[in-house]
RNA sequence: GGCGCCGUAGCCAAGUGGUAAGGCAGAGGUCUGCAAAACCUCCAUUCAUCGGUUCGAUUCCGAUCGGCGCCU
């Protein structure tokens, strides 16, 4: 699994790598999920696609809801069939919620009860934030906090499975399906930001606001999962008159340094499993060839 | 040259004779089906500078420096 915050460069370290082997890469990224939304998300290049077969790309419109348990199954099918092909396959991406799904798993979900989900639904969502984190820690004495988004999910578990989300979390520690060989992305501060930086630039002048713009014709609602990312959603900000367009770039970038700071957190932290953390100043080529060096020796 | 207003954190900004709100940015962290999400914590021994008044000054007074405005 190769991880890493945006724009250190996974996309091309993986290419890179396919010239050492045969193999396919499973993205595991929330938002290239979903379609038209190329620009947006960074997705692989058609020629990128091209040299090395990619999986978990463009599964859904904008206006879907995907879920990491969604992810954890179409990832997991996608590694079978590449492995009965005789390939190797590596995930590549930067969520890091979805890179423990697949590889920890997570508790099975029972069925939830469809008509009373959204009867719970609607009556939470009238329930301000404070009281909505008071029901969790009542109901769920294992609450972490975190939130009204949170706190809705904690009490609809724990209502209408009869176990508290903390019950479920426990139970599911147990059944680990793969175990994984991270590859952990990462470069100085400066590094990075000067990177998410030009890759802003770039996004707007290939077109950023005609991507963004042509999904709302398409009818995806602002504020959806597909139109809620870093960088999409202050494009929205700008074509539905909320934000100047010359506030664009400054605005993308910030956000996106935030979002490439929480991925970093997450990636010193939560990784459960061998890991390597590379420098990733040097360029693609070089990285991939200490990869293809390690993993050679690993296998001896 | 004269008069007036202003000077508080990297930026914006409130404030009071009794020991410096808030926001942004930044840093650290949390994380089991919206995760590019949603949250949490930290961040000015000091208020342009130097004097004075006072038990006590960021606050009042004076000077100096800097900015803005008006007048000449």
């Amino acid at each position: 699994m190769l991880v890493g915050p945006t724009g250190i460069g996974k996309t091309a370290v993986a290419v890179a790598l396919a010239t050492h082997w045969p193999l396919e890469v499973v993205s595991a990224d929330s938002r290239q999920v979903y379609r038209g939304l190329d620009i947006a998300t960074a997705k692989p290049t058609a020629r990128e696609q091209a040299r090395v077969p990619h999986h978990g790309l463009d599964l859904v419109a904008p206006g879907e809801r995907y879920s990491a348990g969604r992810f954890a199954r179409d990832a997991g099918e996608a590694i079978d069939r590449i492995r009965d092909r005789g390939r190797l396959p590596v995930v590549v991406g930067g969520t890091g919620l979805y890179v423990r799904a697949l590889a920890e798993g997570l508790f099975h979900e029972p069925p939830l009860d469809a008509a009373l989900r959204r009867r719970l639904d609607a009556w939470l969502a009238r329930l301000d934030a404070l009281e909505l984190v008071r029901w969790a820690g009542r109901l769920d004495a294992g609450f972490a906090g975190g939130g009204r988004q949170r706190a809705h999910r904690a009490i609809e578990i724990a209502l209408l499975s009869g176990r508290p989300l903390s019950h479920w979390q426990l139970a599911a520690r147990a059944a680990r399906s793969i175990d994984p060989w991270y590859i952990v992305l990462s470069a100085p501060r400066a590094v990075l930001h000067r990177r998410i930086e030009i890759r802003a630039r770039e996004m707007v002048q290939r077109g950023l606001l005609g991507e963004v713009a042509a999904v709302l014709a398409h009818g995806a609602r602002p504020g959806t999962p597909g139109l809620d990312g870093v960088g999409v959603r202050e494009a929205v900000d700008v074509l539905i008159g909320r934000r100047s367009q010359d506030t664009l770039v400054e605005a993308m970038i910030i956000s996106t340094r935030q979002y490439a700071k929480r991925q970093e957190t997450w990636f010193r932290h939560q990784l459960a499993g061998e890991r390597i953390t590379l420098d990733a100043t040097r360029g693609p080529e070089e990285l991939a060839a200490e990869i293809a060096d390690l993993w050679a020796r690993a296998q001896t």
